[in-house]
DNA sequence: ATTTTACCAATACAGTGTATCGCAACAGTA
DNA sequence: TACTGTTGCGATACACTGTATTGGTAAAAT
C-alpha cells in the first residue's frame, strides 16, 4: 500500500477566531447592509457549518457587538491632537467618516452601550483631551453632548442618503418635484412653514451641515468649560 | 323554515384599518419591544391570517413607519408656546418621554426619514415657532442640530436603561463593581482618565443630564439666531 | 491501547416575511 | 330571481432565520 493509495488525512478544519469571523460578518454588511449578515453565510464564507460559530460568540446580538467594536479602531485617532476642541472634532468627524463606509454602522450606532476594547480607547482619548478642564461633571456632560450629536446627525445624514438612494433622486428634487406623497401633503396648505423651508431652502452638503452643527455646539461646550458651574 | 332553523349568516370578517392594526402592533410592541411585532402576532390579535394585512401595508417597515408616525400624535404639542426656545425645548421633552413610553421608538428614531402626517405637523410646529428669527438656512441647521442631540441623547438613555434592566444593577454600580469586563479593562491602567470618571463620577439623573445639554444647545441656537451668519 | 474529553457537523425546530393560488361572498346585470 | 364578474380573504407554500440538541470523530490523557 504505497502513499497514493492511502487518502489525505482528513484534513482538521481551517481553525477560527473572532477576528476572522468579524472580518467576514462586516465583509457581509459593506456589502449588502446588516441584513445581509446571517450566521449561515458569515459561516459559509469560512467554510464552516453555522454552529461553529457558536464557540466564539454565543448570540448573534454579539457577533454586531464585535462588529461596531472594531470599526472603532478605524475611529481611534492615530496621535492626541492639540487641544480639547480638535480632539472633540475630529472625533465626531472620525466616527461619521467610519459610518459613510460602514453604512450599517448607523443601524447600531448608539443602540447599545459600546464596552469593547476599542470603543474605550476612543472614549480615553476624548476624556483624555479634556482632563483637568473643568470639573468632572462638566466633562462627561460634555461628551455626552458632543456624542449625542454626532450620533443623530450621523443617523439621520445615512437615513436620507439610503432614501435618496431608493429612488434615484438628490433630496431636494425628491422632495421638491417627484415625492408624490410629501407633495400632496404641501398642498394641502397646512404645512406653511415647512412648505416655505423645501421650496425656498438651499440644497445645503451634508458634511457642512454636520460640521456647522458641531461647531455650534463645540462653540457651547467652550462657553461651559470656561466658566464651571456653580 | 323558521329564522331558528337557519344559520346565522357566515358572519363577514370584522373590517379592519390601518388604525387598528397600528394600534395592536403599538401594543405588542409596547409589551415585548420591536421584535416582538411580527406580522402574525398582529394580525392574531385583529382575529385575521396574516396575509390580511398586505392589503393595507405592503412590506413590514411601512408597518413600522405606521407606528412612528402614531407616536408623533403624542409628540405634538397642544398649543403654541411662547417663544421658540420653549418651542424646541418642550419638543424635545416629549419626544423623549414618548419614547420612555414607547422603548421601541429609540430602535427607529433616526432611522428613516418621516414623512408622516403626524411627523410632518411636529415638524411644521417647530419651523413655525422660528418662522422669521434668522435666514432659512439658519433656521434649518437650527432644528436639525436640536433634533440631533435629542434623537442622539435619548438612544442612548434607552439604550443604557436596557443594560441596567438586563443586570438588575444600576449604572453606577455595574459599572463599578461587579460589570466584570469593565473592571478588567479599567485594572489593566490603560484607560485612566476613563477609570477616573467611572469611580469619580456622581450619578446623574437621566433626565436632569438630557435637560442641561438640551439647555446648552439651545444656547448656542441662540447665539446663531441673535447674530445671523456674515 | 484504552478511555476520556472536546469539539464539530448534521439534524431539527419554531418562527419569520412574503408570493401564490383558489374559493367564497358581494355587486352589478339580465 | 338567476347569473356573472370582481374583489378580497384564507390557506398553503417557500426560502430563510437564530439557535438547541444530538451523535460521531479526532485529539488528549491515562
Amino acid at each position: 500500500m504505497t502513499v497514493w493509495d492511502r487518502p489525505e488525512p482528513p484534513t482538521r478544519p481551517a481553525p477560527l477566531d473572532r477576528e476572522r469571523i468579524v472580518a467576514a460578518a462586516i465583509a457581509l454588511a459593506d456589502e449588502g447592509g446588516l441584513e445581509a449578515v446571517s450566521l449561515r453565510k458569515v459561516a459559509a464564507r469560512l467554510d464552516a457549518g453555522p454552529m461553529r460559530l457558536y464557540g466564539y460568540i454565543s448570540t448573534k446580538e454579539e457577533l454586531f457587538d464585535l462588529m461596531v467594536d472594531e470599526v472603532h479602531a478605524e475611529i481611534l485617532p492615530e496621535e492626541q491632537p492639540g487641544d480639547w476642541r480638535e480632539a472633540l472634532r475630529t472625533h465626531a468627524h472620525r466616527t461619521r467618516q467610519a459610518t459613510l463606509r460602514h453604512q450599517w454602522l448607523a443601524d447600531l450606532l448608539g443602540g447599545r452601550p459600546t464596552l469593547g476594547p476599542n470603543a474605550l480607547a476612543v472614549t480615553e482619548a476624548t476624556l483624555a483631551a479634556l482632563d483637568g478642564l473643568a470639573d468632572l461633571d462638566t466633562v462627561m456632560r460634555a461628551v455626552e453632548t458632543v456624542g449625542a450629536y454626532y450620533t443623530g446627525a450621523i443617523r439621520r445624514e445615512i437615513a436620507n442618503l439610503r432614501a435618496e438612494r431608493a429612488t434615484g433622486l438628490s433630496k431636494r428634487d425628491w422632495q421638491r418635484a417627484s415625492g408624490p406623497h410629501l407633495r400632496k401633503m404641501l398642498d394641502t396648505g397646512r404645512f406653511p412653514a415647512l412648505t416655505k423651508a423645501v421650496y425656498d431652502g438651499t440644497e445645503v452638503d451634508a458634511e457642512e451641515s454636520f460640521a456647522t452643527g458641531l461647531d455650534w455646539i463645540l462653540d457651547a461646550v467652550a462657553a461651559k468649560l470656561a466658566r464651571p458651574p456653580a
